[in-house]
DNA sequence: ATGAAAGCGCTAACAA
DNA sequence: TTGTTAGCGCTTTCAT
């Protein structure tokens, strides 16, 4: 009826514990005789054995759990990075345990712990603020971290992140080649390394390309999301009225720009041209598509995976630490010439 | 350096490991002296001691988290519930640990002993078929285990889910309504308990509301997506080319039938009206905006955890068997009166 | 090649 | 009120 251990299969078989657990382990010091595994691996089917993790995971300081944190699942950026993350993990016996911060710094403290409670082997986190006393603790405590998408500052924690630089400057060119002289910029939250650096990105490339910027059509968010990417339209709009291209560091805010310039009666791309940052999933299907760079999410997933466990079972071998994935510019209806004539 | 444990808090305060334990603990049965306690809890705060909730779980047999089987997390249907669910998990100390099966019985499988040897106090399962005998299994078995949205056939395993008859019903006479006449229906696969029910709430409610359906005009998809969607819809206008107004068993598959309509030189609503289920994000972006029912998702995953932790925890009473959410019409552009006029 | 024994960190009788 | 003891199921060193 209940769940059998090794003493049961031990006790069916004939022999000791150990032995049993010697047969079940592919990695045993000093394994059984082959024939011996035999017969206990047969015992263990025909019982139905299934390890107990826990009991392993008291033993050996490792329970084939690992932690992920990120800010909001209903973020439709984050289920492919999950799934990337998955995808590595799984096949080689371990599990995620999941958390949502909301963005809330006092709320991931108490998911860390939680997390540590429960004696993850690492953490991935998907969530991190440039500034993060408490993880920074955690990393020099031993516990293995990686961040993605952001990273957190003055520390040595492995990063996977995306080609903000490039991303930022295939926008902006872009616009640029649209025929688009005045380019305001919907800024990330300066708590995140993303929000801090697509608007350094920003600044260097138009720099770069001889865009004039007012510094009052660069407007940061408090939150990445489309109420805040709404409001801070309004203000790049209001600072200089001769805009005809808003680049914003993500995709959420730049929803938030459609609607607002919609409501302020202008139209998207006749008006005004808007880009995004990720691509995350559905935009195609909203009217007019918006323009994006996209970054690969699945990939990301996989590679901070990657790079957890090689700091976890590696040989001590110091793994890269940064890895900068590639990203690409989607052209859609959201971008377009300027002066275009319109319906 | 290395995390303290209740023996290095028992050291400090210069008590037996036992008593630490129990001032710890606010439902001990014999607890520490006040002064005791205050003084041991002082103690474990400077140590900064974290409890092992790995070795506790391996006394007790709890440890304080639950298994959540989805089928896919990049599916928009599932996020809202899991935030449901861990509203009411989280708060309490439970944390989860969500798994993927892509519709895969096999992989299922797997995923349930990956589970299981992690000894979850319980399994809320978001991806039954209506018939699985591993999980009937470990019902009987004594896991705790609810299902959500779909039920698992002959079993007395609680489940919550959504009045699919009356949300079926109810899209089916706002068709009616318009002064459809001709229906068919796109039916969700005959392995989930949804699919099965909603079919049946289609033909049950068409003969309540005397309308004639043609039996080539309802086809069941193999599978929840937007691919069968098309697919399906296609054998539906072909069954009978008078239709105009087809019912989705959810709205993946109403996504498809948009797609198969358009793709046809078909107009929605002016030709065909399309309804769904489930009113998934993001639906009233995506032209023409489908009408739908609107399932309560974050409520479902509360409600199912809920449950779970009341047989986890409750005192043996019976929890009910099933829960019926209420749905809602949500009326959208994808459906228009007969014969409109046209642009 | 196998068995014995110790112990991971914690809880819960039971004893004092 | 507090301490003692045993043991959850497993791994691993050491002995045989």
């Amino acid at each position: 009826m209940k769940k059998p251990t090794l003493k049961d299969v031990a006790r069916e078989v004939g022999v000791h514990v150990s032995s049993v657990s010697r047969a079940l382990d592919p990695n045993a010091r000093t394994p059984p005789a082959d024939e011996m595994i035999l017969r206990i691996k047969e015992a263990a089917d025909r019982l139905g054995y299934r390890p107990n993790r826990l009991a392993a995971g008291l033993r050996t300081k490792r329970t084939m759990t690992v932690g992920v944190i990120i800010p909001d699942i209903t973020n439709t950026l984050f289920p492919p990075i999950l799934r990337g993350i998955e995808s590595v993990l799984e096949p080689l016996g371990y599990a995620a345990i999941i958390v949502n911060t909301d963005g809330l710094p006092e709320r991931e403290d108490r998911l860390l712990d939680v997390l540590q409670e429960r004696g993850v082997d690492g953490i991935i986190h998907v969530a991190v603020l440039r500034h993060d006393p408490k993880v920074a603790q955690m990393a020099r405590e031993g516990l293995p971290l990686v961040t993605l998408n952001r990273r957190l500052e003055n520390s040595d924690i492995p990063c996977v992140t995306n080609d903000d630089d490039a991303g930022i400057e295939m926008a902006l060119r872009h616009l640029m080649d649209l025929g688009h002289v005045h380019i305001g910029h919907v800024a990330g939250p300066t708590v995140f390394s993303t929000g801090k650096q697509r608007l350094a990105a920003f600044e260097t490339a138009s720099r770069k390309l001889g865009i004039q910027i007012v510094p009052a059509a660069v407007v940061p968010a408090s939150r990445y999301d489309e109420t805040e990417g709404a409001r801070c339209t309004d203000l790049v709009m209001r600072a200089n009225p001769r805009i005809t291209g808003i680049l914003c560091a993500n995709d959420r805010l730049a929803l938030g720009a459609l609607e607002a310039l919609s409501q302020k009666g202008l139209s998207c791309p006749r008006d005004v041209s808007v880009t995004g940052f990720n691509d995350i999933p559905f935009l195609d299907r909203i009217p007019p598509g918006l323009t994006t760079v996209r970054t690969e999410k699945f990939e990301a997933g996989q590679t901070a995976a990657r790079l957890l466990l090689e700091i976890i079972n590696g040989d001590g071998n110091p793994v890269p630490p940064e890895t900068v994935l590639p990203v690409k510019l989607i052209i859609r209806g959201s971008t377009g010439p300027i002066g275009a004539m319109g319906a």
